[in-house]
DNA sequence: TTGTAAGCGTTATCAG
DNA sequence: CTGATAACGCTTACAA
C-alpha cells in the first residue's frame, strides 16, 4: 500500500509536509500543496486511519447499540443519529444487541478497546463493562443513553416524557367512556416500561379505577402483542380498550381481535405507542403516541459530542415533545354507550 | 490509560511476555501467565485495538451497508450477518446508506482507510471508491454483495433466484385465473428488480399475456406501494391481481384497496415478496415469497471470510432456496369466475 | 514555510 | 520459555 512516505518521496518533500497538506493545508505553501495533492491523486493515496488514530487517540467513530434493529421505532432513531453524527464528522458503528446482555457487553467493550470515541446506548441496561470508563471519567464519560432514562446513573439521555404520554392516553380513553382498560407492557427491566406504567396508573388512580387495570407483558414485538391480546380475551371480564406500549404490539392486538371476531373500534379500542410508518396503514388506522424519533437520535448525538468536546455543562436529561395522534382504532367505551343522555 | 508496558512492569516481565499471555498463552509458563493475568485483572488492562491493528493490519471488523435500515427485510438479513460474523470473531459495523450514493461511497471509503477488513454490500450499486481495492485485489477483493447480484462484476454474492421466484408467483396467479396482472417494481437501477421483472415477463410470455401486464414503480416502502395501487385503480382496466416486489408495498396496496372499497381477495388479489414478520398479521394475511433472510446474511459473511482467509476457490454466486407462501390475499381471477364449468 | 525526530501501543522476529 | 528490539503509518513539537 502507498503510505505518506511514498507520497512525500514522490513529491520531493518531507513526510511532515505531505501529512500537513492533508490535515492542515493552510500551513503549506500553495505550490508545495499543489504538488503533493497531485501525487496523492496519482498514487491513489488514502490515509491509514488506524495509524492516525493511534497517534491522535481519536477514531472519529461512535458506537450506537439498539436492542433490536428490526424494530421500526429504532430504525428511525438511528436515522437521526446518523444524520447528526455525519454532520459532525463522525461515522456511526451500529450494533444490534438483540436484547442480549452478552452482546451489549461486547459492543460496550469496544469502547474500552478504543475502537470508538463514544457510545450511544439505545435500550434499558447500561453494560457493566462501561463501569471502568465511568469510574475514570465520571459524568464526562462519553456515553449517552437514548429513549430510556435511568436517573441517578449520571448518564445523559434524550427521551420523551413517557409517564406523561401514557397518562394522556389513559386520560383520553377514560374520557371516551372506557373503564376496564388493559395495558400491554414492555420488558420488565426497562425504565421506559416503568415510566409508562406509572403514568397510566396515575391516570387510573385519579379516576379511582386502579382496580380495573389489567396488565399483560410483551417484548414490543407483533407476536407478543397478539399473545397478550389473546390472553386478555380469555379473561372473564374482557377489557374495552387495550393500550400497548408499542405500535407493533398494537398491530398484533388488532390481528388477535380480528381472529376472535371482535370488532375494532366498535367492541374494542386499541392504542399503540411510537407512531411508526405502519401505524397509519393498518386496519383500522392506529391511535398512538408519536415520538420524535429522529430528533431523539439527533439529540443523543448532540449530547455525546458535547461530552467529547469536553464541555462542562452537558445536560443530564433532555425531554422532547410527544403527541397523541388520534386515528380510528379508538371508539367510545361501554360506559357511555350504555347510558345515553 | 494502562498499557501493556504497565502490565509488564507490574508483573516483572518484558512487554513481549505480557503480550504473549494475552495473544498466545500457550507459549508462556504457567506461573508467569498466572502472575500476568492477575496484574491484568488488577490494573483493568484492555488491549488497545488501534495499536494492535496497526501492527497486524487486521481490524477484526467488517462493514455492512444497507439501503434502508428500517426495511424489515434487511434487518433480518443483518441478523444473519451478525450471527455469522460474531461466530467467526468479527465485529459488524453497520451503515445505513439511505439509498444515497454519497453515503455508500462514504462507507465504502472506510475500507480504503483500513477501518475494516472487508465489506458486505446489501444493495444494488457497488460504490465506485471500491474500484481501487478491486483493481489491486481483483476477485480477491474483500467485498461481497448480498441480495442482489450483478454478473460480470466479479464480486461474490448471496441471493435467491429472483427471476424464478417471480415466475412462480405469476404462474400461480395465472393458474388461479388472473389475466390482467400489475407489477409494482422496485427502484429502476437494481438488478433485483430487473431479475424479477424478467421472470414475471417470461411467465406472461408463455401464456401470451405480455400485453396484459401493467407496470408501476415503487421504492419498496409502504407509501410507494399505496401510491402505485392508487395509480392502478385509476386506470381504465383495473388489474385483478397486483404483485408487489416487497411486502411493504403489498401492505400499502392493501391499504389503498381498503380505501377504494375494493375487497381483497374477492375483487383483488395481492402478492408480496420477502415474507417479513408483518406479512402474516395484516388483513388479509399476505401471500408472498419467503426469502431465507438470515441465511442470505450468514452466507454473505461466509463468502467474505473465505476471501479474507485467502481461499482461492470462493464461489462467485450462491443461490439460496425461496418458497411461495400461500395465505389469504390471493383469490380466483375473473377469467375462471366468469366461465364456470 | 519546511524538515527532523520522537513517539502512539502493540506484535513479530530473533536471540538467548 | 523469555527478553530486547524493530517496526506498523501517522502526527506534532520543535528547530531551522
Amino acid at each position: 500500500m502507498t503510505t505518506i512516505r511514498d507520497v512525500a518521496q514522490a513529491a520531493g518533500v518531507s513526510r511532515a509536509t505531505a501529512a500537513r497538506v492533508l490535515s492542515d493545508p493552510g500551513l503549506v505553501a500553495e505550490a508545495t500543496r499543489k504538488r503533493v495533492l497531485e501525487v496523492v491523486q496519482q498514487l491513489g493515496y488514502t490515509r491509514n486511519s488506524v495509524a492516525a488514530s493511534l497517534r491522535t487517540t481519536r477514531t472519529g467513530r461512535i458506537i450506537v447499540t439498539v436492542p433490536d434493529i428490526s424494530n421500526p421505532f429504532f430504525s428511525r432513531v438511528i436515522r437521526g443519529v446518523e444524520e447528526a453524527a455525519q454532520a459532525a464528522g463522525y461515522a456511526v458503528l451500529l450494533g444490534d444487541t438483540r436484547n442480549e446482555p452478552a452482546r451489549e457487553e461486547q459492543y460496550a467493550d469496544m469502547l474500552n478497546r478504543r475502537e470508538a470515541d463514544g457510545m450511544i446506548f439505545l435500550g434499558p441496561r447500561l453494560p457493566s463493562v462501561l463501569d471502568r470508563i465511568r469510574a475514570r471519567d465520571g459524568s464526562r464519560a462519553p456515553i449517552v443513553n437514548g429513549c430510556e432514562f435511568t436517573p441517578g446513573l449520571g448518564v445523559s439521555s434524550a427521551h420523551i416524557d413517557n409517564a406523561g404520554a401514557a397518562f394522556e392516553v389513559m386520560d383520553s380513553l377514560y374520557t371516551m367512556g372506557h373503564r376496564d382498560i388493559a395495558l400491554v407492557l414492555g420488558p420488565a427491566d426497562s425504565p421506559l416500561t416503568r415510566d409508562r406504567l406509572l403514568g397510566a396508573q396515575r391516570a387510573a388512580a385519579i379516576r379511582g379505577l386502579t382496580g380495573h387495570l389489567m396488565l399483560e407483558r410483551g417484548d414490543f414485538s407483533i407476536e407478543s402483542g397478539r399473545r397478550a391480546a389473546q390472553a386478555l380475551f380469555a379473561r372473564d371480564a374482557r377489557p374495552s380498550a387495550i393500550f400497548c406500549f408499542s405500535d407493533e404490539m398494537a398491530i398484533g392486538t388488532l390481528a388477535a381481535a380480528r381472529n376472535a371476531q371482535i370488532a375494532c373500534p366498535a367492541e374494542l379500542s386499541v392504542v399503540g405507542f411510537d407512531d411508526i410508518d405502519m401505524a397509519r396503514y393498518v386496519d383500522p388506522p392506529l391511535t398512538t403516541i408519536r415520538q420524535p424519533m429522529a430528533e431523539i437520535g439527533r439529540k443523543a448525538v448532540e449530547l455525546l459530542i458535547e461530552i467529547l468536546e469536553g464541555r462542562q455543562d452537558v445536560p443530564l436529561c433532555v425531554t422532547l415533545p410527544h403527541r397523541l395522534i388520534i386515528r380510528q382504532s379508538v371508539g367510545k367505551g361501554p360506559a357511555i354507550a350504555e347510558t345515553p343522555e
